[in-house]
Order: C-alpha cells, then sequence, then structure tokens
DNA sequence: ATTAAAATTTAGACAAATCTAAAAAAATAT
DNA sequence: ATATTTTTTTAGATTTGTCTAAATTTTAAT
C-alpha cells in the first residue's frame, strides 16, 4: 500500500517520538509537527482505520508492527538520501536534513535499492544514526554520552541526539562533528559541565546539557 | 515563488504541448494530465491569477514568459536526475522517466546545483534531450528524422521524441538507443519504411512512423 | 472529593484539487 | 444560415488535510 506525503510525515513523527517514549500523547505529536491538536486526532483516525496504529481515545497511542514496519522504511529512505548529500554532493551534514525530508517521500523501491548500491551499504548517516537494512534491521550502536564518559579517554563522536539547526550551530563552532576525535579532560560537578579537548583546537567547556546530546564510542 | 505538485504538472504539461501547436486546448491538455477537462479550467484560472499563462475563456491558452521560465526549470530538474538514474544508478533509460517525474518536485535549487556538479554538467538526457543550463538556455541540436536521412551514412541516435512505453519497448527490441550508431540501407517509397542495419545485428524494416520519431545526427 | 487546569476530541468551516452533469460557446456539416 | 456536434466552461459536490471554537475527558491542586 502507498501513503501521502502527509500520511508519511505523520508515522515517522510517532516513531521517532517513541523512541523516548513508548506512548505518544497528541499534544507531543501536534508540537513535533508543527501543527494543531485537533489536527493531530483528525489524522490518528485514518491511520488507525488503516491499522497503523494503536490508538485510544483520550489514552494516547502507538505504532502496531505494521505501522512500525513503515515508518523504519521512511527512517532509511532519509537516512540513504542525507548520505548522498553529504558524501557525494558535498553538502555539510547540518544543511541536509530539509532536502531528505523530501527527498524520502519518492516512492519507488527500485531507487532505494539501487542508491543503497550506488552508496555502498553505508551503515550510518552523517549524523551518525545508522541506517535500517532491507528488512528493517537497524544495527545496536553502544551510545554514551559526553555527560557519562570517562575523564582522558579519546573518544570519536558517533551521533548527536538533539538535531536542531542551532545545535548543529554550535557543534560546528566547538569543530564537533560525526567521526571528531576528542578527550574529555575534566568534569565539573557543580554544573555537570565538561572540559573537551579537540585535536589541533584548544580546550573548550561545553555545558551538561550538550554534553548530553553528543554521544560517542571508544575508538 | 513556490509551486505545488500539481501546479508544477500542468506547467510542465502546457510547455511540452507547446512544442507542437503554438497554443494549448482544455482536451489536449486534459489528455496529457489524464483529468478532465472541467479540471483544466479550473487550474487554468489559477495559473492565470498567478501571472503563469496567458489564457482566454474558450481560445486556448500559452504559457507567458514567467510560466516558460519556470516549466524549463522543471524540465531542467527532470532531465538531471534522468542521467543520475541512468549513469550513476545504472537505470535503463526507459525506466526512469515516472522516478524522474517524483524527483523533479523537489524544490532545493541548492540541490540541483550541486547534482548538475555531481553529473559533470551533463548536455542532453538519456533520451537525447537537451538539459537546460541554469540560466534556462537549451542547446539546439540539429534533428533529422530516420525517414528523412540521406541513404547509407553512418548515423547516430541522438533523441526518439515518442517515448511512451510502448515505443521504448519497440526500440529495445531492435537494439537502438541513444548513441547507437546505424545505417539506413534502403527506402521504401511505396509506406514510407525505411531498412536500417545496427552494427552486429541483421538489418530490420522500420515503419515510416517509428522513423519520423527516432532523430540522429553524423558523426 | 471537589474544583481548577490542561489535554483531547468533536463539530463545523475552509482551501486545494478533483469530479459529474448541465449550460454555453465554437466549430462543422448540411 | 441554420442545425448538429464538439469543445469548453460553470455550478455544485467530493476528498484530503487543515483549522478554530466549543465540548468533553483526564490530570493536578487544594
Amino acid at each position: 500500500m502507498n501513503y501521502s506525503v502527509s500520511e508519511e510525515n505523520y508515522i515517522k513523527s510517532i516513531y521517532h517520538l517513541q523512541q523516548q517514549t513508548a506512548t505518544v500523547t497528541t499534544n507531543s505529536l501536534a508540537n513535533e509537527l508543527k501543527t494543531k491538536p485537533a489536527s493531530v486526532t483528525d489524522m490518528l483516525k485514518k491511520l488507525q482505520t488503516k491499522q497503523l496504529v494503536e490508538y485510544e481515545k483520550y489514552r494516547g497511542f502507538k505504532l502496531n508492527a505494521n505501522g512500525n514496519k513503515i515508518a523504519i522504511n521512511i527512517v532509511r529512505r532519509h537516512r540513504l538520501w542525507e548520505f548522498f548529500l553529504v558524501n557525494k554532493l558535498g553538502f555539510e551534514w547540518d544543511k541536509v536534513h530539509e532536502i531528505a525530508e523530501e527527498l524520502e517521500h519518492v516512492s519507488s523501491i527500485e531507487l532505494i535499492k539501487r542508491l543503497d548500491i550506488f552508496l555502498n551499504f553505508p551503515q550510518t548517516d552523517p549524523h551518525g544514526d545508522p541506517i535500517p537494512d532491507t528488512n528493517g534491521k537497524i544495527a545496536f550502536i553502544k551510545q554514551l554520552s559526553l555527560a557519562e564518559i570517562t575523564v582522558k579517554k579519546n573518544v570519536l563522536v558517533s551521533s548527536v541526539s538533539n538535531q536542531s539547526p542551532e545545535m548543529l550551530e554550535m557543534l560546528k563552532h566547538y569543530h564537533i562533528g560525526i567521526g571528531t576525535s576528542l578527550k574529555v579532560t575534566r568534569h565539573f560537578t557543580f554544573d555537570g559541565s565538561v572540559e573537551i579537548k579537540v585535536s589541533q583546537y584548544p580546550s573548550c567547556i561545553i555545558s551538561e546539557q550538550v554534553a548530553k546530546n553528543i554521544f560517542v564510542h571508544h575508538d
């Protein structure tokens, strides 16, 4: 079956919100989609009759197995396109989200199959998030935030959970990107802020709020 | 300004029909878009208020300078994507039209700029049609159909004007594609049919109707 | 346990794009 | 030149996705 752009956006947003909370609320989804709660209720009834969500009035909702499969496929398309935009077209990693948001709705299955081959089966997108495979399997990547990391070990930045333009702007300022190698040199217990050292650049201090959003793995 | 997918499809279809007849009729456009004449009238009023067409009730219509510019830009996007699909993703040239039909509506200007660079500024799409440049300039390619060509000269197929799946199917059967080298070996004046010889393959005869749709240039 | 506040849903309206059926205009055929 | 056919437009309905405002349900507060 084929879904409209609007339906796909709802499915994708429910999926993303579910990563944080098992059940999604009308307000949070309206907020995520920059729409009104009433519109969310309308669309949810539709997705319910199409057997994509479990939905109980006033009780919140979540994707069922079917809806989940579709969501993961949209995520797959989105992340493959992001990889293409950065690694083939030379976009900066903080400029590709919007464009991938449009490209992900192009429906050809053959297109994505061939794109995957052309890109040589990438495992993660430019933000470090895993790209689901054809069967919807998502490689698990152990996620440790900078706030949790042991001091003085060299680590590689693997992903960033908050991808707002403001956050990405700031990361650029600190010279932090996916794959950046850095070292945590100090923890300040007073406010949870962290001193880090990115190779070649002087040490700098980032707030706990930021540190919590930067995930790394040991190299 | 930004246009809806539907608006863009109307603009593009008017553009294509204008290549054949200066003024387009409601019926022909409805037929091209597989919609109903009443819908065409509705949309035309809209395009008129948006200053994209010259339109007089019952009199037919055509794109104005503004509309033309937008149409050419859509054509540019379409043909760049077709080139990408064939030359990067390895699609067959007769399978890409539908997909490009979706990709062409992705609106980022930066995307198309970078795609053009990535593809190394291709001049023609996989069907041999010229790709308009950033300024909307379209390289003129002298078009001679197989029906007009002098016998016994070697020629290269440069484009095919009828791109219906049926036509493309048949061309594949005859081993004719863009860039194919062939020789016209005989003209039959009785019905206008033409005998051709594609290198390595036995001679074959194509009808005048087909010959008129295959354009070539001397090598 | 009521009451107040917040969240959610319903009811009814609207814009975009389409359709059918009927009316109007243009083209054609006698 | 008039009648017939074809083409085009209008009028009104429909679908999708959205909205506002009001009603309902749930949650939180006293």
